[in-house]
This record gives structure tokens, sequence and C-alpha cells, in this order.
DNA sequence: CGGGATGTTGAATATGATCAATGAGCGTGG
DNA sequence: CCACGCTCATTGATCATATTCAACATCCCG
């Protein structure tokens, strides 16, 4: 089965940029579109924004493959307090758990079209075992980094680290110190999160984001109107305000 | 090649606590020690404690595997910020990331022992592929955990998740709410990091999880005269100190 | 046009960071 | 063996940053 899931993602990883490439997809139209892999053993899901897909605790033997769209990960305290783990775009895999319980709770963000494949079935495909190694390396890193936003850097830090992984291919090996002066360098995402989801993907308050986001607009880092919309002037100058660079 | 590593793999995965068992093995003795497989292809190492085995942005194409020891996986930030993204056990493995370039540094906790496969070698050999796939599961459940920590947690619930790990077989499923009344619930856990290095770690100062110990100590949830043995009067009392129960 | 959800901003507060002094443990060498 | 110096940990006082509480603004949808 299916020599069609691992040149898919074969061709996938060569075509993202080469690090933070875990889900960092967010609002960025993708025009190559996946080609969906036939197979019987796997359920498609076609899902709207903000639809629950597996609950943390729930039983999770199977494997997601998301073709389209994005998800995110959370996870709850006992007394409400959120925080989201993984954002993640085309390509990305979750659902599976050492053991048979999700240690997470999987939402989309955007509208999304996912594959679900039996365990016994994702267990025995070499072509999937592939796809699962390649992408949960990838993810390993970019929790590797989340982990050094969440632990070591302040607001403004982890809202420009955010806005950047919106940018594609930049914030990895692209941006290498202070770029040539006078090259005009914009570009314009498109923020689906709202504040809060933000903030909780950040370890922050709403309002801590939001003042992050005004103070960067104060400085013309940013521009925008509506909050979804944002134009980074010179991403070399948002670069520097990650802390990475 | 090696149905050694993959029957090895299983027989630990078995013994371990069902979550929580990435490496959550610090300063725990291990009585059934861990056979070593034999293979040629295979580079051995064995090394003192605080000795660095790759540096973040070194080459890194091969596949490292903890026979015993621990290790410790950091980042930096360029002003000098250090995060300590994982503690890592026997059977955990590193040093695998999707580009050419380690992203994070290596060092030795305790003294080790470790295998370093040659990364052609490892993915051609299936038993490794499955050793390295069930263990990055069990690394990004790990991962999901600490940056629920990371994101969400006060100082003294870091603390408190910190040392609970470090009590085997606890903190995961074990500990189903308030325990029977009555019953002697100790444990005695031996610290390895310095209190710089648990703060690295938990995205602290050493002067805040200094404070926190002596907090804990001063309520009588911990006693220790060396820093580095701790005695937990009564573990479910410090689990209830976590913030996840 | 109105109402609910979402976002911004301000003021007071709390938590952890920073700066600084002191103390305990340990290995080395007189 | 003890004194010295080093590293590591504790504790206190002050400060900075993010949180909390609250009011208000804006956007979107019916």
């Amino acid at each position: 089965m299916s020599l069609d899931v691992a040149s898919l993602a074969h061709s996938m990883r060569d075509r993202l940029p080469p690090k933070h490439d875990a889900g960092w997809t967010l609002g960025i139209s993708r025009p190559e579109a996946m080609a969906e892999p036939a197979e019987k053993a796997a359920r498609h899901l076609d899902l709207p924004a903000r639809q629950t897909i597996l609950d943390e605790g729930d039983e999770a033997r199977s494997l997601h493959v998301i073709l389209e769209g994005s998800v995110m990960l959370s996870k709850l305290l006992p007394d409400g307090r959120r925080q989201i783990i993984e954002l993640l775009g085309p390509g990305d895999v979750f659902g599976l758990c050492i053991n048979r319980l999700s240690d997470v709770t999987a939402e989309t963000v955007l509208p999304s079209r996912i594959v679900v494949y039996d365990r016994a079935v994702a267990e025995s495909s070499p072509s999937l075992q592939r796809l699962v190694a390649d992408r949960m390396k990838a993810q390993i890193c970019a929790l590797h980094d989340h982990a050094m936003l969440l632990g070591r850097k302040n607001a403004v830090e982890r809202v420009a680290t955010f806005l950047m992984r919106l940018v594609p291919n930049r914030g990895g090996q692209g941006c290498a110190g202070p770029l040539a002066a006078g090259k005009a360098d914009q570009a314009q995402v498109h923020v689906t999160l709202t504040r809060q989801e933000i903030a909780d993907y950040l370890g922050l308050t709403l309002e801590t984001v939001s003042r992050a986001f005004s103070l960067l607009k104060r400085q013309g880092v940013l521009a925008y109107g509506r909050h979804d919309d944002v134009t980074i002037g010179n991403v070399c100058r948002l670069c520097q305000c990650t802390g990475s660079h």
C-alpha cells in the first residue's frame, strides 16, 4: 500500500523551510495542494474550523495525518488553565501515544482534511512509519524551540517569535544577522488565532499578548487595522525582537 | 541485525511506568542493567558526568541511544539564557534531527554509556527504527507535559512536579486523587542536578527554585539535610502541590 | 441597528527576577 | 589536621514584568 504517502511526505519535506517546519503554515496559503492517498482502512475527516477531533484522555489508537488545514493540540489543568502545546499543519501527524490514551486535546483551527489510519494499519506500513518518524523528528525540534520560548523569553519576544513563524522561509536559517540595509523586506501574515488562543500558546494572558502587539505596532515593527491581518514592515527588524538573533 | 535492540526496547518499555517515561529515571537505581547489543557499525561511548556529547549546531547525523546514565538536552539564546529541554535516561534516544544540524546541546548528567549508530545504519535497521519511533512518542508526551509546566505552572508547582517525576511509578496514573488516609507513603529521591540546572529546566532562577524547596520543607512536605538527598514524607501531598491533581 | 464576542487600554497587584550578603560542604595544600 | 578558597545553596530586600480587575472600543453577524 501507498507509496503515495511516502513520496508525498518527501516532496513536502523538501518544499518546507529547513527548520521549524512542524506546522508553521497557519494561515499561509499553500497552492500546491496535497494529493490525497486513496487507501482502504483509512477514514477521511473533513472538518470545519474549531472542531474537536480528540479529547485529552480519549482512547487514541489511530494515526491522524493532516492533509489540509491546521490543528492545535492543547492540555488543561484541573483548575482550567490551558496550554496550547503544538500548532500543526499539512503533513503533520498526531493521535499516537505510547499508552492507549491521548495526552492532549486536538481541535481544528482552520477547516481541515485529515486521514485517520487504524493503528494496526499504520504500524504495518513502512511508508507510513517513515512519514511518522520524519514528522515526529520535526515536531520534537519545534517542541524544543517552544520550550525555550516558554521557559526563557519575555512577552514581546514570544509574540515576535510567534509572528516570525508565520512568515514562510524565515526565522530559521533564512535570516542570518542584520539584513543588507535598504532592502525592502515586507511580509503580510494572516493571524488565525484569537488573542486568547495566542496567549494560551505562548504561556501569557490575552491582555499581555494584546499589549505586546500594541507595543510592536507603536514601534512601527507591525501595522494592522483588523487584528488578524498583520503587515510586517521589516521582517528582520521583527526577527531582532525574538531574542533568538 | 539486532533483534537485541528491539527486544531490549520492548522489555524496557513494559517495565517503565505507563506515562512520563521519557527519561524520568534520574538518580533512580535500575538494577536490571541493560544488555549491550554487540553490533558493528556502532560506536560505544563511556562518559563521566557533565561531559558534552554534542553541541547546538554540530553536525548530527547519528542516532544516540542511552544504555546507562542520563543525558540532558539544552539550548542557549545569544545573550546566554539557557533552557534545559529534556532529561533523558536509559532507553532514550537523541541526536537525530530533520536537518543535519543538532538543535540542542547534549551532555551527560551522570556517568553514562551510550551507543552511537551511523545514520545510514540506523535507517536500515527495522528494529532500531522501531525503537526510535517508540521513544520519540514517549519523548513527545514528556515535552507536552513540560510545555504545560513552563507555560502555566507557578514556581512551587514546577518544583513539585519535578520532584514527583523522580519518584518511580508515581505522578502518572499511580496517584489517583487523594490517597487512602493513614497510609505511610514515603519516598526517597536523589537530586542529581544543581539548583541552577533545575532552574534552567523549570524556566526559573536558582533563587526561586531554592525558595520553593525551602517552602516545601517548611510546610513539612519535604525533608533534607544535604541538598541532594530529599525525603518526601507523603508522596500524595507533594502530588497535590503539582497543580495536576 | 443592536448585541455578543473579541480586542485594547489603564490602574493596582502579585509573582518571580535581580542584587547582595551569608553560610554550608568539599577538596587541596600548608 | 586545619585553614583556605571554591562552588553551591539559602535568605533578605528591592525591583520589574506579567497578571488581575475593570472599563471601554471595535468588529461581526443576525
